[in-house]
RNA sequence: CGGGGUGUAGCGCAGUUUGGUUAGCGCGCUUGCUUUGGGAGCAAGAGGCCGGCGGUUCAAAUCCGCCCACCCCGACCA
C-alpha cells in the first residue's frame, strides 16, 4: 500500500464532536468518517481492520462447524408479526414501505428470518445440528447513538443461530460458541470477561456477555476475584449483610415536613440511608405495585421485570399519583399500605428499627420492623449489586467495573421455533420445534473496543491481528535518491516475504510522517534517514514501545516476520482452511 | 422524549453581547523556490447560500420566531 495513492485523510486536530479515544482516533487516523449520528463510512484502512476482525470471526466460526450465509436486510412485516415483534420491537426498528405500500423492517437482528429459512428447508433430525451465521449490516434506531462505533444506528454485526433437536444438543452448541467467541475476542487482542447476562424475557436461564473492560463502557460488571463469579449488574446477585442492629421500640409517627427523599428524611432524622425503607410505586399493567429497598440502594428494574414476569411497567408518574390519591408521593410506606402488592428486597429480611413513610403528608414512621409493623407479599432480589458487595458464591467482596459488551450469546430454546412453527421430524415420526441458540458479535463495535484498549496520547497502537498493515516503511527524505530507492526495495521485498506493508512515499517532512505513523498505529516501523545514508542502516521500531534497533535493510523483513510471530502467535490465520464438519 | 451546548472555508476556532465598509485567524489545499530525523521557511494564490426558512431594519453572521443537524447529560430513586 502506498500512502500517496491511498485515501488516508489524517487529521491534525481532533474533530470537536468526538469525545472518546476510539472515536477520535479512528477519525483522526483517516479510517472512517461520520455520515450522520451513529452512521459511519469506512475508509480504506478502516475497512482493512474491520475485515480482519471479520476474518477472525469467520475462521473461528468455520472451525466450529458453522456455515456462513447472507440474509436480506429488508424483512417483511408479516414475518415479524409471527413472532409478535413487529409491535414489540417498537421505534428501535427502522421501517420503510415499498412502492406498493408493503411494510418492511430494516433488520436489527434476524431470528425471524433464519427461523423462516430453516423451517422451509430443514425438516428432519438427520439435518441437525445446524449452525448458520452471517456478517452483515444491521440497523437499530437507538434512543441515543453515541461514542462513535460503540453505539451506532447502522453497524456491522456477526449474528449466528444454532438449531438442535433437544436441550442437551443445544447446550453443546452453546458451549461451542462460548469457546469460539472467547477465542475471537482474544485473537482481536482484547482483554475481556465472560459474564452472566440477563436474558430479558426471552426465557431460558442462560446467556453470557463478552465484555471488554473500558471506562467508556456502558455496562457495569460485578465480579469476584476470589472465585471468578462475574455478571452484569443487571443480573448479578449479591449476599446481603445484616443491617446494624437498632433499638426495639414501638413504632412512632414523627413529623417530617417537606422531607421527601431518603436523603432529606435521613438527614432530618439523623438516620443512615440504609435504615430508611425506600418505597417505590410502580404501575404494572394498570395495577400499582410497591417495591421496597433500603435507602442506600436502587431498584434494579431488570431484576424486577423478572420477578413481575412482565416488562410492561413503569414508575408512578404525576397522573398516576393523581389517580391513586391514597398514595402520597414522598410519604408512602409499607406499613398500612393497602390495595397493592408489596415486593421487598432481600435486604429487608429481618430489618428492624427502620424509617418509612407514614402514608400521610409530612409524616414518617420510625422504629418499624419487618414482620411486626409491615409485611411484604414477596421477598425477592430486586436491587443492584455494587462495589464491595459480597459474592453470591463465595462471600468475598466483589468489584464493579465498566465494560463494553462486544458479544452476547443466548440459549433461545423454542422462543421462535414454537410460535413460528419451525418443526423437525424425529426418528419416530414425531414433530418437535427446533431448540435454538442465538449468538451475536458487534464487529464494528469490537474494532472500536480494540482501539479503546490500545492507544496512547499520540494515536492508535493496533494489535497485529487487526492492524491495517504489519510494517510501516518511512523514507524520511524523498529527495535523496538512495533513501527512496532503498525504501522501495524494502517495500518490495517485505511484500514478497508476505508482510503487509504501508510505505509513506509522500514528499512530506519527517515530522509529518512520524506524527501520522503514530496516529495510524501500524505495529512496526522501519525508518530510513540520515543513518541509512551514512551507514546503510534502517531503524526498526515497534509502535507499542521498546528499543529501536538498527539493521541493514535486507534484514528487515525476516526480523519483522520473527517479531510478528512472537508478538501474536494467533496472527497465523487458518482462514481458507476447509471448515471442520462433524 | 426532557435538559444543556454547538452550527461561520476541508479541520480547529474568533467575530454575535452593543446590527454598520470587502467576514477574520491557525492548520490544511494550489503554484514557485528553499528545506528534509518529530506536525519546515519565504512568496504568491484559491476556497464562505455565516445550518435552513421567515420576520424586524435603510442595513442582519449579529436582533426576533419557527425548523433542522450534531454533541453531551438524563430518560428509575419517593
Amino acid at each position: 500500500m502506498r500512502f500517496s495513492a491511498t485515501l488516508i485523510p489524517t487529521l491534525r486536530e481532533s474533530p470537536a464532536d468526538a469525545e472518546i479515544a476510539s472515536h477520535r482516533l479512528l477519525l483522526r487516523a483517516g479510517m472512517m468518517r461520520q455520515v450522520a449520528s451513529g452512521i459511519y463510512n469506512f475508509l480504506p484502512l478502516g475497512l482493512i481492520s474491520l475485515e480482519k476482525v471479520s476474518r477472525i470471526i469467520r475462521d473461528e466460526m468455520n472451525r466450529a462447524g458453522a456455515q456462513e450465509i447472507l440474509m436480506s436486510v429488508l424483512q417483511p412485516r408479516e414475518l415479524w408479526e409471527e413472532s409478535g415483534r413487529w409491535e414489540k420491537y417498537g421505534p428501535e426498528m427502522m421501517r420503510m414501505q415499498d412502492r406498493a405500500g408493503r411494510d418492511f423492517g430494516l433488520g436489527p437482528t434476524h431470528e425471524e428470518m433464519i427461523t423462516d429459512l430453516v423451517r422451509q428447508n430443514v425438516t428432519s433430525y438427520r439435518q441437525l445440528p445446524l449452525n448458520l451465521y452471517q456478517i452483515a449490516v444491521k440497523f437499530r434506531d437507538e434512543v441515543r447513538p453515541r461514542f462513535g462505533l460503540l453505539r451506532g444506528r447502522e453497524f456491522i454485526m456477526k449474528d449466528g443461530y444454532s438449531f438442535d433437536r433437544d436441550e442437551e444438543a443445544m447446550r453443546h452448541s452453546y458451549q461451542r460458541m462460548y469457546e469460539s467467541y472467547s477465542r475471537i475476542v482474544e485473537r482481536c487482542g482484547c482483554e475481556f470477561m465472560v459474564v452472566e447476562a440477563d436474558t430479558g424475557l426471552i426465557g431460558g436461564d442462560v446467556s453470557h456477555e463478552f465484555s471488554v473492560p473500558a471506562a467508556v463502557g456502558e455496562d457495569k460488571i460485578a465480579f469476584c476475584r476470589a472465585c471468578g463469579y462475574a455478571a452484569n449488574v443487571e443480573r448479578a446477585e449479591y449476599g446481603r449483610r445484616p443491617l446494624a442492629s437498632g433499638h426495639d421500640e414501638p413504632p412512632e409517627m414523627v413529623q417530617t415536613p417537606g422531607k421527601r427523599s431518603v436523603e432529606e428524611v435521613g438527614a432530618f432524622l439523623s438516620v443512615p440511608a440504609e435504615r430508611v425503607v425506600k418505597c417505590m410505586i410502580y404501575l404494572v399493567e394498570d395495577r400499582p405495585v410497591a417495591v421496597l429497598v433500603t435507602g442506600d440502594r436502587e431498584v434494579n428494574e431488570t431484576k424486577l421485570a423478572k420477578v413481575l414476569g412482565t416488562d410492561k411497567f413503569r414508575l408512578f408518574e404525576e397522573k398516576d399519583w393523581a389517580a391513586y390519591p391514597d398514595y402520597i408521593s414522598g410519604y408512602v410506606g409499607p406499613a398500612g399500605l393497602k390495595g397493592v402488592q408489596i415486593i421487598g428486597d432481600l435486604q429487608l429480611e429481618g430489618a428492624r428499627d427502620m424509617v418509612c413513610g407514614a402514608n400521610r403528608k409530612d409524616f414518617h414512621l420510625v422504629h418499624v420492623a419487618y414482620g411486626n409493623d409491615f409485611q411484604v407479599d414477596r421477598m425477592a432480589d430486586v436491587s443492584s449489586a455494587r462495589e464491595g458487595d459480597a459474592c453470591p458464591r463465595c462471600g468475598q467482596p466483589m468489584s464493579v467495573v465498566a465494560g463494553i459488551e462486544v458479544a452476547q450469546i443466548f440459549q433461545l430454546r423454542t422462543k421462535y421455533s414454537e410460535p413460528m412453527h419451525a418443526l423437525y421430524v424425529d426418528e419416530h415420526g414425531q414433530k418437535h420445534p427446533f431448540m435454538m441458540g442465538t449468538y451475536g458479535i458487534g464487529v464494528s463495535r469490537l474494532l472500536a473496543a480494540v482501539a479503546e484498549q490500545h492507544h496512547d496520547q499520540r494515536g492508535l497502537i493496533w494489535p497485529v491481528a487487526v492492524a491495517p498493515a504489519h510494517l510501516h516503511v518511512i523514507p524520511l527524505n524523498m529527495a535523496e535518491g538512495a533513501v527512496r530507492d532503498a525504501a522501495e526495495r524494502l517495500y518490495q521485498t517485505a511484500g514478497e516475504w508476505g508482510l503487509e506493508v504501508l510505505i509513506d512515499d509522500r514528499d512530506e517532512s519527517a515530522g509529518v510522517k512520524f506524527a501520522d505513523a503514530d496516529l495510524l498505529g501500524i505495529p512496526f516501523r522501519a525508518v530510513l534517514g540520515k543513518k541509512f545514508l551514512a551507514e546503510g542502516l534502517v531503524e526498526l521500531q515497534s509502535r507499542s514501545g521498546g528499543e529501536k534497533e538498527m539493521l541493514p535493510a535486507a534484514g528487515v523483513p525476516a526480523r519483522v516476520k520473527g517479531l510478528l510471530a512472537q508478538d501474536s502467535p494467533s496472527v497465523t490465520s487458518t482462514a481458507g482452511e476447509s471448515p471442520v464438519w462433524e
